[in-house]
DNA sequence: GTCAAAATTTGAACCGATCCAACGAAAGTG
DNA sequence: CACTTTCGTTGGATCGGTTCAAATTTTGAC
């Protein structure tokens, strides 16, 4: 009885429920675009047909080629999809680029993929008036396929010395690592140890300073830099420090302590690039008993909530994730064609997880 | 020099490369979608002519329309969109959804609204194939609008005696909340509180078992009947056991236990509608030194991962969320106008938030 | 050198709407 | 009653591509 059925095929279109209720395709148009121009009568009439005929009202498909705006931006990465709702430097970041967004009434679409290929396909079919890009890892690729569509986009936390045309917003790697490695030598600290995020394509193991200064994402580059232009001016050998590469997850961080720890002179602090690893490096340096910041100490970098309530606290130093996300989606919508290059300061928070050098 | 103040302006499309090359656009067309078919001299010199103009590739606003399908699947809310950056309950089902999408080359839309106006709209006009609607507070009016939209969507999470012709995936709330309840019941606990989800549209505060029978969301109806039926069947008298409506956020449920400790007698169990609310309430109860499990118990509901590593660990009735999104995704991308309402087993997960009922 | 088969290219139709100039009818004016 | 407004409606143009049958060119065989 009832039209139920009617799953599988469904034609119509406004053309269709026009024909209906014998009126042009363009008085149907205004009965659902512009409602009060059109005589009551006859709206109810098309309306009525539309009810009948199943039509679930205009298609977006449609009103978007004529319209031309989509009203969304694409949010990127190289990451697969779940790292949006997976790493905590993103789900904040992406906390407040959706704030911003839901102010100005636009749409998020995340766009990420597992393989090179699929990647630029989807960047290349993503249907949005503009990217943010995330630029961990793979970033400059991203930056490369993005432009390539011709859209306005802005990275996010791009490299300093890139292409000087692309928008970016980001925060000044080198001082914030200076900031921290300073608060630890401050402290006393003169045997150290640093995690990095990915420098090559993939894989995690010691590294050296020669590699990190070829990674492909700056933020790497400029954050050991930071680190070494404050450890050396105190007088620290920065060619023996242990550089460790990891891919910002668990079992990487953990495979990293252990073969720092396993040297024969183990470090007094760690600094980490990245409040994630920090976190795994609490959870390693706890499991093996090893006291923070009694023995060690740990500073990350980025400053997620999940710094503030760990065991201990960490000190680290915090990027204005919020700030950051309203001026990417600000840059985006209200893109003028002059949108540039931004810098923002970002700030060390000392919490438990860094004390004085033990003897 | 170089063509670099074209920002404002990008009127150039398929059909001027076609011209500007001096082929068809057919041909035109065909360079980009389907090289291999095309001479390689033709192919070059339209792919020539691109470069030179400045052309993006083909626009997925035009091809979107010829070729119907999107390949995004929208996910659909009452909150803000930071709901699903901010909420642990979310952030894990995202996380398994992406994942399937990411499986299947698919993106994903993340469609939603601060006001109800703004929400039908976006919905209506959302760019996307399909939605999966996250059924939390104002739950049927988001099922209403992504039905009128002709478009296959599932529920998460609906209602049991709701609409039988949605199609949702859920899991059997009655039966969970049981299990948690005789969890607690077999550890001898007799006064027992409950901290529910939103009934009514807004606030917080004391409510009546009535009120939550008429709870917008079903599952809090649901979860609701569960506890009870557990309670009454060991002889609880239930119309004493008070019952404090959330807003599941930290506010509403230290408001919450305020008023439930100020009461003459004080439970010893308080069963949580959701983990997120338990874990608040653990934070609320370790604020005023009551013994966990010691003096009180608290069993959850969900299953986030925050719940194994909170102070103590949460004892929870955990869903297979990673499930539920697999299937939700499947339900959208193979939507064969078949598929209907599912329920999953969840399972009870004993840690360290529960224990035998002090005295 | 001729002719059929294979490889390319063309141009029109179409996807589903919105927009707008022009038009007809009803209402208002002198 | 002729004449200007106002209101509502119409139908064609347009958005930017893809597709496909038909036309054209190239290649291969004899």
């Amino acid at each position: 009885m009832a039209p139920l059925s009617s799953a599988k095929t469904r034609p119509v279109r406004l053309a269709d429920i026009a024909k209906a209720a014998g009126v042009s395709h363009g008085t149907a148009s205004n009965v659902f675009a512009r409602p009060d121009i059109v005589r009551e009568e006859v709206r109810e009439r098309v309306k009525a047909a539309a009810e009948a005929m199943g039509y679930g009202g205009p298609d977006p498909k449609g009103r978007l080629l004529r319209a031309g705006k989509v009203n969304a931006i694409g949010v990127a990465t190289a990451e697969p999809l779940s790292y949006f709702f997976d790493d905590p430097f993103a789900r904040v970041m992406m906390a407040s680029i959706s704030q911003a967004c839901d102010a100005t009434g636009a749409g998020i679409s995340l766009v990420s993929a597992a393989n090179n290929e699929q990647l630029a396909w989807n960047i290349q079919s993503a249907l949005v008036d503009g990217f943010i890009v995330f630029c961990v890892d793979g970033g400059s690729r991203l930056v490369e396929l993005a432009r390539e569509r011709k859209l306005p986009f802005v990275a996010l936390d791009l490299d300093s010395d890139d292409d000087d045309a692309v928008a970016a917003i980001g925060v000044d790697n080198i001082a914030g690592a200076s900031l921290a490695a300073r608060h630890l030598t401050e402290l006393g600290h003169r045997r150290f140890a640093v995690l990095t995020l990915p420098c090559a394509d993939a894989g995690f193991g010691p590294t050296t300073r020669e590699q990190v200064e070829m990674a492909l994402y700056s933020a790497t580059r400029d954050r050991l830099r930071g680190y070494f232009a404050e450890l050396s001016r105190v007088g620290v050998d920065v060619s023996r420090v242990p550089i460790y590469e990891t891919v910002n997850d668990e079992k990487s961080v953990w495979a990293g302590l252990d073969h720092i720890f396993a040297g024969a002179e183990t470090p007094t602090a760690i600094l980490a690039m990245s409040d994630r690893m920090a976190l795994h490096a609490l959870d390693w340096l706890r499991q093996h008993d090893i006291a923070v910041p009694g023995d060690v100490s740990v500073v990350g970098f980025d400053g997620v909530p999940e710094g503030a309530i760990s065991k201990p606290p960490l000190t680290t130093i915090v990027q204005p994730i919020a700030e950051m996300g309203r001026l990417a989606v600000k840059a985006i919508l209200e893109n003028d064609g002059s949108f540039s290059r931004q810098s923002l300061p970002v700030q060390l928070v000392v919490r438990a997880s860094s004390g004085p050098s033990p003897a």
